[in-house]
RNA sequence: GGACAGGUGGCCGAGUGGUUAAUGGCAGCAGACUGUAAAUCUGCCCGCGAGAGCGUACGCUGGUUCGAAUCCAGCCCUGUCCA
């Protein structure tokens, strides 16, 4: 570990946000003596962010609480490209109406975890479509286009492997990592920025924005990675088949929010811990020694911390007191989703569906037929089974070990 | 614009006229074992239907044929090389 002057370096490593930096030493100074504000970009390819871009958030958290300033930059204007960083193929072009809500429905996130005002260290968001949608396409090129070469360009290994596997990479897309380089010169001229922290697929465009910075106005700035972040069997995080572990609490429970974190695999429990809360080092390091069934009771901090953060206490809580009840009491707590069963009652393949639990009445089907249904904790064989609840009282149904849901009266 | 190669189920990838709803692998789900973990073994894995069964599906549109993912034509898309 390497030894740092500056309080922002030293609470970045000893968490294990820090993958790569631009220069370490300038930056360790700068960050001793002075408040450096700092930016990460987002772009709005969803109405939400999810976990995956839950480290850059932490980042900028960890910049405000080291004593500096967090830049959030919304990429309204980027938005509009694509980043092809690391992307096997194009994305689908968005529209700009899509993309204007996207930005609205992103923004609100961000204030769960950071002090936005006027003040040197208050955080501030600004939309890159500000600066963006205004240029010019014969200055632009004059100006900035002048400082790139293609030959260079093409040698990162963002594109590169999309090259090296024949896949196209259009002109569009290939202009995104410029973008992202004057996005980084504007906020230096625009606000002081210095700093841009990104996840490690964004080296590429942050070195870019570096390079420009200094070539067109002589002024040094600095870039931090996080290392790419992946759960212990390999897969990118936040992304299940399931569909992603979205932030917004309007695009997934906070039950099952608080149930990703709680079924993290042993081995993450404490880097997770380092990078998504704020519980001191000794406490982490108490917790993630815990052996065999013990680490289940740090997971159970894991999720009550993060979901404490992104969703709230009490959204932390009634999550926590549902899994409580659920999985230990055999029970039924109040967050598991529910299904309303009319009077004449449901078949049972079809409730299973209808809550969600199973994607069609046939998955449903081989669900029964594999013993995996459970009404009131009773295995149930007959898909055609007439479930009915009475009045004012609730059922349990259950599929596999894991999801279990309430059945009401309609 | 020309030559060549390709477009198959969430992904990779077999299949070049008929037991093909389509081999295999990955991912996923479930069962067993556990700790709501991992690993392992087993089963499942297009939709509708209680079921017999029906409907869709191999880039798109037509055609040949009793029968096509497989053959033919046109078109669209991708890549490589050439102009």
């Amino acid at each position: 570990m390497t030894q740092y002057d500056s309080a922002l370096l030293r609470l970045l490593d000893e968490r294990g946000y820090i993958h790569q930096l631009t220069d370490a030493e300038a930056l360790d100074k700068l960050a001793a003596t002075r408040i450096v504000p700092g930016y990460i970009g987002f772009d709005p390819t969803a109405p939400s962010l999810h976990v995956g871009g839950l480290v850059q958030i932490m980042l900028l958290r960890r910049l405000q609480q080291a004593g500096h300033k967090p830049i959030v930059l919304m990429g309204g204007g980027t938005g509009k490209i694509g980043d092809p960083s690391f992307k096997d193929e194009a994305r689908k072009l968005l529209t700009t109406d899509t993309i204007a809500e996207n930005v609205a429905s992103i923004r609100k996130v961000f204030s769960r975890f950071l002090t936005f005002g006027d003040g040197p260290t208050d955080a501030v968001m600004v939309d890159n479509a500000d600066w963006l949608d205004k240029l010019e396409y014969i200055p632009f090129l004059r100006e900035v286009g002048q400082h790139f070469s293609v030959n260079r360009m093409l040698s990162f290994d963002s594109v590169k492997q999309r090259l090296d596997r024949e896949q196209s990479l259009s002109f569009l897309e290939f202009n995104y990592m410029i973008l992202q380089a004057y996005d980084f010169r504007e906020l230096s001229q625009r606000m002081g920025c210095r700093l841009q922290m990104g996840g490690s697929d964004q080296w590429g465009n942050i070195v870019n924005g570096v390079e420009l910075a200094r070539r067109m106005d002589g002024m040094e700035v600095y870039g931090v990675t996080t290392p790419l972040l992946t759960t212990a069997d390999g897969s990118k995080m936040g992304k299940t088949v399931a569909g992603a572990v979205w932030l917004n609490e309007d695009m997934l429970p906070a039950y099952d929010f608080w149930q990703y974190w709680r079924n993290c695999d042993d081995r993450d429990v404490g880097r997770f811990l380092r990078l998504f809360t704020d519980l001191p080092l000794e406490e982490i390091a108490r917790l993630e020694s815990l052996e065999g069934a013990g680490i289940n009771q740090a997971k159970v901090v894991l999720a009550n911390e993060v979901t404490a953060l992104c969703r709230g206490e009490d959204a932390a809580r009634g999550a926590e007191a549902t899994a409580r009840t659920t999985f230990a009491g055999g029970g039924l707590g109040d967050d598991l989703p529910s299904l309303v069963v009319p009077a004449e009652g449901v078949r049972l393949g079809q409730a299973c569906t209808d809550i969600g639990f199973t994607a069609s009445n046939g998955e449903a089907k081989r669900k029964i037929a594999e013993g995996a249904v459970r009404l009131d904790d009773e295995v149930a064989g007959d898909p055609g089974l007439l479930v009915t609840v009475e009045p004012g009282a609730t059922r349990k149904l259950s599929v596999g070990k894991k999801r279990h849901g309430i059945l009401r009266a309609g």
